[in-house]
Formats: structure tokens, sequence, C-alpha cells
DNA sequence: CGAGGTCAAGGATATA
DNA sequence: TATATCCTTGACCTCG
């Protein structure tokens, strides 16, 4: 009965899977393949970054995973051999000791490069944060950030439904694939999955076929719908974990019927040791091994619409990549950070430091820069576009994004009104002792002084203040004005954040020193962020943000910028949007 | 009967949804609703669609080939989207100005020849995604727009659909790709196409690139095997005319699965078409030049002569916009009647009006705003909007108005270059005796000296026009040359000259004498042409504007306009970019 | 119901 | 860079 089976199978048309696996023989092509692949920088897709994973490439013997496994399978499928070299694809290939740059400039680049053979790590974190146990959803959308940034936007926690559960716990929605959260359509081998994932598993443990992971991290790629397809290894480590039996497939490909004793208990066992899993993580959070739970997380379910179940399969389908590329930008915007910058604090310690407050200033401007870099790489194309790209982008829009971060944060913070002022309603916020405002820069001047005083530590006259920033912060709060009639929602900011910086210039001496496939490049992934934001603004009828207001507000922006550039005081928005915190320096 | 066809449909879900796939056995529904099809005017053929070689530059409006989503009833009319032109479509019927085509550029012969085409093909139905009032490509629902705006705007009512039914005989083989007569791999698209002709419809329409034939003899390539690569347009052509759908082509790039019976909906109809154009073919056999080569017989089938028909119900209430709505733009664009003001001709009868430039230069200005005036009055959204608010509008931009105007105008007809200097290229058009420059602000000085003077039927020194219009000439200088960084065809100009119009600012007092519904029916206007534009941005690959290049572009004009308020020199960008007429004045 | 298969979608990649 | 081959995918289908 074997051999026909086996007979069968390769009897089968060249043209499906089965056909031509790379066995153990090939391995000299598979090392410089798989080098090849991992050190081939990644083409940009014009509708998402990586939609499907690189084509498959055996690292190991066809197993059959239907031979009874005394193991626990769901813990690795296989051990990959291979782990990405070091030398990654943003490895400086030629040191470019560009000494005309600035050393700005090249400290930029140098934290930048020295720092990106840790952006492995770093992205593995943010998936791990992703799938970590605590999951911010929102409403019915497969909106999630991490509940660390929750944290940290508290703020916009009043219209944000958060609900928890683990990875191993059920989703709650019942009609969702435990694997990649898409609409489900039955029991598969022992789970309730997708069409897709029930494909998925079939095909894989039909064929035999042995994935590897392309990331460094392995193992921690997310699973969600748009997504279930860039990493086949980790699908199949999430089928197996979420317990789907590789003996209900059939050897005998036997169509119809129902499975034998054995498989079912499978079933339940599998069941059981999924509870049990779940039981294991609720109580010893401690062996939660990749989530640096916050302490104190706030739970609160969503309100279950259990009993009508079908009624959003539609707008599941039409969800752009949109959603999960803000989902991703509001992840890394850590604002907070940038906004108290330590050099910002109260000085606790030595008052001796009297280089004057260019030496104060310049340090706060490498602050910023540092914070921006993190930033950068972060970034879900940061791996789309080299270094030296990012640095001169970078470099061009600091200032800007210095602005626009600050403008976002003044008005989420401040403003008592979740809307912020229309024409006549309350343009002039309270006048109170610390309430910035959009429309007198006098006030904000005072503001400036009072806290630029307690973090010299001194005294500083108001009319020095203004001698010195008085047109900085005229220009401040005139922006901010008219940042305030945009109106945007975090999610409009972050796209706007990311058109800001992706607005390349070219230098006005006509040289590009970038070459035009990367100019393009960049100019593709704004325009996909131009087009996220624009799906932002659909549907905010009225008092929303207009996507024509929003790109010629840009200019204003940059007008700012230089502006805050040529004062040089680049701690100016900060004070003013921030109380400077009382927190000794480190 | 038809209500309930219609319902039906309606009550589909938008999407791939497959709840429903209409199948052989649905036939008898199938036709009622096909008929419906039938009767509606066929897409012309497409082997006469003529679009221009991207290479030089995209002049032709960049094409999103697909239909949006929705379901058969209002969706396939457009299936093909282009039609033929029995004459020659070269023939100059530019309707604004054919007299000048001979000395234009290459790249306003092309405009030219493109809106000939347009305007040739009244059908208006140039472009399948032009179905929905609302963007096709924003990967966005569009419920808003399809209900809400189709009532909105009555004013789109009136682009319709009116297309001619045409198709080419093939020769049925059986494993042979319908293309290219290639080994076939299967159903692609709706035919049988082998895997190259498959992917080459993908690409092709995934990229929205856009071909031209090379030959003379323009449509008649032949796409056999060996040939299929050599000529793209007529590749393209082929796979239009055997029926290749191009809603097929996914937008959102999901793989696997099954289409919606919206697409299969089209693929019955593609085939029904083709059969029935066989039979008329082989019965009027006096135009296939050659019966063994297929390509491009071009029968034109009277619409009505369909065996099963039904009489059409004219319901149908979702209109295509984007286009027509742009040829109507191009078409009351009468760009030169503005350039050639009456007050800028030479003088040539009485030359004692000498009541200064004053009372001229008020006169020019009275000029301008009443062709402003006559342009509004054309506007399709004309009667949308109150004439109060209308007058409100044109009193706010007329003059951002004459610059978008004017710069467009030099740069269409001054440049002997395709493409807009990039930034080595040829910053400097040459400077030659009446040639504008795009940087060098004395040389457009100059010629406004040399102009003015000849108007003025008297020579003015040129320190007297320096000290008078120069700051004004460096603005207009300097706009210009961030004008041509845009790289606007005729298409995107008239929506961006609609969005200018329609950039309503409220004004500083902050009480609006405007009500705010007008200000929203202003704004959501607005947005129909910013997603307009978006529309002809699509596919531009090199070179090309961008969206967000254009609207940032909208404060420099403003600037700009106010230095010309400001000068109330309004004549200046006219001159500048035109040497006045020596007719004699009327 | 849930096993199985189907086959046109799209992606990856070698090739020119 | 475009092409064409090969491969994966998944919504729908049949079968027991
Ligand atoms: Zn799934
Ligand atoms: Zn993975
Ligand atoms: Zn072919
Ligand atoms: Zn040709």
């Amino acid at each position: 009965m074997f051999p026909e089976c086996l007979l069968a199978q390769l009897a089968e048309p060249p043209h499906r899977e089965t056909q031509s696996l790379i066995y153990a023989e090939d391995e000299e092509k598979m090392c410089t393949d798989l080098s090849a692949q991992l050190l081939r920088p990644e083409p940009l897709k014009p509708s998402a970054f990586r939609v499907f994973c690189p084509r498959p490439v055996y690292v190991s013997a066809p197993l059959d995973y239907r031979t009874p496994p005394l193991t626990p399978f769901y813990s690795t499928p296989s051990a990959t051999p291979f782990r990405s070299t070091p030398s990654s694809p943003f490895a400086p290939v030629n040191k470019t000791d560009s000494n005309h740059l600035s050393s700005f400039t090249e400290f930029l680049t140098r934290i930048a490069l020295n720092s990106a053979q840790r952006k492995c790590s770093d992205a593995s974190s943010l998936f791990s944060m992703s799938s970590s146990p605590v999951v911010v959803k929102l409403e019915v959308d497969d909106e999630e950030i991490s509940a660390d940034n929750a944290e940290r936007y508290a703020w916009i926690a009043h219209y944000k439904h958060r609900t928890a559960y683990t990875t191993t716990a059920h989703p709650p929605e019942k009609d969702a694939c435990a694997i990649c959260e898409d609409r489900a359509s039955g029991l598969h081998y022992g789970i309730t999955t997708c069409e897709g994932c029930k494909g998925f598993f079939k095909r894989t443990v039909q064929n035999k076929r042995i994935y590897s992971c392309a990331q460094a991290d392995s193992g921690h790629c997310s699973i969600r719908r748009e997504r279930r397809n860039r990493c086949q290894y980790c699908r199949f480590c999430r089928c197996l974990s979420e317990g789907m039996v590789l003996e209900a497939v059939r050897e005998d490909r036997t169509p119809g019927g129902r499975n034998g004793a054995a498989i079912y208990n499978a079933y339940h066992q599998n069941r059981r040791r999924k509870v049990a899993a779940g039981c294991v993580v609720r109580s010893g959070s401690s062996t939660s091994p990749s989530s640096s739970s916050p302490p104190s997380v706030v739970v609160v379910v969503a309100p279950c619409h259990s009993s009508e179940e079908l009624p959003v399969p539609d707008e599941r389908r039409h969800q752009p990549l949109g959603k999960s590329l803000i989902e991703d930008m509001i992840e890394i915007d850590c604002i907070d950070r940038l906004i108290n910058l330590k050099g910002l604090r109260v000085i606790t310690t030595k008052d001796s430091d009297d280089n004057g407050p260019c030496h104060r200033l310049s340090r706060i401007g490498d602050e910023i820069v540092e914070q921006l870099v993190e930033w950068t790489k972060q970034l879900p194309f940061f791996t789309e576009l080299p270094i030296d790209v990012h640095t001169h982008l970078l470099t061009q829009r600091w200032a800007e994004l210095v602005l626009l971060s600050a403008c976002f944060y003044a008005l989420s913070h401040t403003s008592p009104h979740p809307l912020p002022p229309t024409s006549e309603d309350a343009v002039t916020t309270t006048t109170d002792d610390d309430e910035i405002s959009l429309v007198d820069p006098t006030v904000n001047l005072r503001i400036l002084q009072r806290r630029l005083s307690i973090v010299m530590g001194k005294e500083i006259p108001l009319d020095h203040v203004e001698r010195e920033a008085g047109s900085l912060v005229d220009k401040f709060t005139a922006l901010l004005y008219t940042f305030s009639r945009l109106n945007l929602n975090i999610d409009a900011y972050v796209c706007l954040k990311a058109i800001t910086l992706l607005n390349f210039a070219p230098p006005a001496s006509g040289v590009s020193l970038m070459r035009d496939s990367h100019i393009r490049k960049v100019q593709l992934i704004q325009d996909q962020f131009v087009k996220a934001l624009q799906i932002q603004l659909i549907g905010e009828k009225d008092g929303g943000a207009r996507l024509s207001d929003i790109l010629t507000w840009l200019p204003l922006l940059h007008s700012a910028a230089s502006v805050l550039l040529h004062s040089k005081m680049f701690y100016v928005p900060f004070l003013i949007c921030k109380t400077p915190q009382r927190l000794p320096d480190l």
C-alpha cells in the first residue's frame, strides 16, 4: 500500500508542488542561495513591503510529519541550520569617509551604522511585542498596538477599546482563524482556521515541506491575515502550536468520511495542552519569555458582539495594508521620548556647567537626532533604503519632525477639548498658568521663560527670552494654530510624519548625491503614506482634516523649521509643550 | 422583473465575496442581466487605442485599467475602455488652438493628439476606472462617494457612457494561447493564454503601463510567439480584444482563491461578445484583408443588433467621473483666450490712449476677470454652487489662476524638451532671443521690457522695468521653475486649476461670509478634483508629478499671486509668456 | 461537516 | 529593466 501511494505521488504532474525539492546533496548551492538571499536587498513592493516569503530553500531532508511524534512538535518543526549572517545587507560595503560632511551628519551616520546590526533584534522585539500576550484591540478592526505603547499614548485611550488575550488562549471571536485571524470556515485538522491556513497546513504535510524563517530572530514573525504569506516557517509553527494535528492529513488522500478515534484523541489532547499552557502563562507571568510585560496593564474587555457574528467579513476583506502600516508607525512613534529629553530635565547636580547655552543646546540637538535615528531605524521601510539615504532625509527633515511632533504633543495634551477649536469656538485655550496658547505668542513666551528658568536653574528675564526667541515663538505659535485647524488624529499624524521625512527635496546646487533609483524609491514610499493618510481621512465627515489642507500645510512646517534651525534653540518647542521633568539627570 | 434583478445584484457583496457565484447554471439570470449590458453600448476595439510611449514623457493620462469592484450591473460595460477611430487618430482636432500645432513642441503635439482622440471618443468611457465618481485606486470603500456623492453631484450624471461595439475575429484553437499561439497554460483573466501573455497582461495592468506602437501602421503588429515581444502596444491591444478582463487583475494582489461573480460575469460577457463578433465577421468578409492573420479585423457592430435584447432602463446611477470630467475641463480651459487678451495686443490705431499705464492695467485686470468668469460659468460644477460662492472663490483666487495658466502655457510653448529640465539636464532653456528662462530672471526681465515696449508703442528703459517689476519677475521666474519641476500634463493642470479655484480659505477675520454648507460643498468638490488628479498621476513612473509635490506647490503659487496682486501689473506673466499679437484691436 | 482536490490568481527568480 | 517559467496560494468545489 505504501508503494502505491509513493508512486501516485511521483506520478503527479510536475506542475504541483511536489516536484523539485532540493535535498541535502545540493547543500553548497543552498548555502550560496541562502546567503545571496540574505544579502540581497529586498525589492520594494508598491502595495506592501513584503508580501510573500522568498522562494523556499530546503535546508534539510524532507520530513514526514505524520510519523508518530513522541517529541513535542509544537516547539519547532525543524531546527534551521542557517542564520542570517552578521554581515547584514546594511553593512557598510564601502566606508565612505565623508570628510566634507558635517560632524553632525557623520554622527548620524555612525549611529545608524553601528546600530544597523542591532536592527534585527530591535525588529524582533517589535514583533514579539505585537504578538505578546497583552494586546490592545481597537473596536472591530485588527488594529493593535502593544500595551507598552498604549501606556505611552495614554491620551488616546479614551477612544480605544482594550482587550487582552494571550497567544495561547483562544481569540475572542469565534469565527476568526486561530492562525491568522481571517474569517474561519470551520474546524480543520483540529482547530478553527480559515481556508488558507487549512490548505497551507495540508500542503505542508502532504508534500513534507520544511521551511525556515528568513528573519534573524527566527520564529517570531507575525501571522496576521495580511502577513501570513511572509513566513511559511512561522506560519507552520503557529499551526502546530495552535494544535493542528499532523495525522489528520490523510496519507491516502481519501476525501470525505470521518476520521478515526486516534485523530479525535489527538484533537482533545491538543486542546487540553493548550488550556494548560494558557493557565501557565496566566499564572506565572514571569515565564513569558519575550514580553517585558508592563506591570499595570488595564484590561478592558471590548464589547463583544458575539450574537451577531457575520456582519463584518466584508470590512475585513477590504482592509488594506494601510492599517497595519499605520499600526507600526504608531507603535514606534515614541513621542514622549522625544519630548522628555534628558537635556531638558531640571538640573539637580552640579550647575557649574557654564559652557554657556551653546554647549547645552548642541547637546540637546544631539539628543533629538539620537532619538530620531532610533525612530528611523524602526521605520517599516528602514530596510528599503540605504543608510545614506536615511541620513540624507533625516538631515534634511529632522527639524520639521521635531516641530510636527511637538505640535501633535501639544494639542494632544493641553487642550481639554477632544476637538481643537474651530473658528469661533475657543480659539484661545484658557490662558491659565501653563496652558499653551494657539493664538497668543506672548502667552507661550511667558511659558518658555518660566520653564527655561527652571531648567537653567536661574531666573532668565523675559525680555531676554523675547529678544532671543521671540520670532521663533511667534512662528511656532502660528504653526500650532494652523496645525490645530487640521485636526489630525494619531493615524494621520504618523502618516504625516513619514511623509515629512520622505519629502525629498533635491539640493539647490543641482547636483544630487542620491541616485535616481533611491529618489524614486523614497517617492514611492512617500506615496504609500499619502495613500494611507488619505484612507485615514475618508470617513471623517465634518471637521476632519482634508488631504489638500494637510499637504499644503507642509510648507508652513518647513518654514517654521527654518526659523528653528536658524535660531538653534531646538529646545524651544519642547519647553513650550511640556513642563521639564524634575527627575535627576543620569 | 427588472427591479428584482437589480435589487438582487445590488444586494450582492461588493468585493470578491463569492458566496453566490454565477455559473453556467445561472444562465437565465445572467441573460436577463446581461441583456441590459449588451444593450448598453459596448466598448470599442482597442487596437486603435493610441497612447504614447512612456519613454519620452507621460502626456497621456495614467491609466487605471480596472474598474472598481462593483456589482456587475454597473461595472461591466467598460471592460475594454478604449475605442477605435476609423479615421486617423492623428487628425488635429485640438479644440483649443490648432493653428499652433505646427510650431508646438512634441510635447504639445502629443497633448493635442491625445485630446483629439478623446474628443473623437466622445463616449467618455476612456477608462473603466471612471465608472465611479470616486477613486478606484485608493483601496477605499466607495460607499460615501457612490451613494452620497451621486446624489450630491448631479452634475456628473451628465457624463454618460456611450460606446460602440467592435471586436476582432479569432481562430479558436485548443491548447494555443489566444494571443500568441504559444502553448497555453490554462485560462487566465478570461481566456486561454500562455504564461507569458498572462504575466504580460498582469504586469501591464498592475503597473498601469502605457505603450505605443512604433510602427507607422499603428496597431497591426503580428503577435506570434517569436514576435510577441516586439510591440507591447499591439500585444496589449490583442489581450483586450481577445477578451482579457482588466478587473481580473486584483487590486489588492491577494493570491489564490476564486474571483467574484462580477469577474465571472465579465468572462461570460466577453465570450459572448466574441462569439457574436465572430459570426458577424464571417458573414461580412469584406473587411478582412488576410484570413490567416487575425490582427485587428475591425468590425463595428451596431449596438442594437444583438439577438436577445430588452429595452434598456437607463437607470444607472453611478456614472463615471474622472476622465470625462477632465475632458470637459480641458475643453473649457481656453488658455489662449486668457493669454491673448485684447489689452495686450499691439496698438495699431490711435495711440493717443495716454491715460497712463494705470488705466491700461486696470483694463487688463478686468479682461482677465472677465475671461475667468466665462471659464467659471462653464465649469462642470457651476450649478452646484451659488453665484456668490463662485464670486467669492474667484475673487480670492483669480490671480493664482492667472499665474497657474501662465506657467502652464509658458512650459507648454517654450521648452523644446519633452521633459522639463531635471537637476542637471538643462536647467536653463536656451537664452535665445525670446526664450523664457526658468532660472534667470534677468532674461525674462529683458523679454518683458522688449514686449512691453512693443505693446506700449514706445521704448521703455530696462531699469525702469526692473525697478517696477523686478521683484515680480523674480517671483514669477522662481514659480515657473518650481512648476516645471512638477512636470504636469494638461490633465493634471486642469485638475490643479480647479483645485486652486476651490481652495477656500476662511477669512482671517474669523467671520465667514459663506455658509458652512457651502464651504463643505466647495471642499467636497475640491476633493473630487484632488482624487481625479491623483488618478491622473497614477502610473507616471519617472518624472511624473506627484500629488504631494503638487499640493505643496500651491502655497508658492499663492505667495506669487500676492506679489502679483500687490504689483498690480497683471500683464507681466502674460507678456513674459507670449509675444503680443499684432492683430488690430477690434 | 471536514476531509479531499481544483485551478486561476499572485509571487519569486533566472534569463536576456 | 521586462519576460517567462515555475511555484505558492486560497475560495470554491466534491465526496463520504
Ligand atoms: Zn488562517
Ligand atoms: Zn518567521
Ligand atoms: Zn501567449
Ligand atoms: Zn504595434
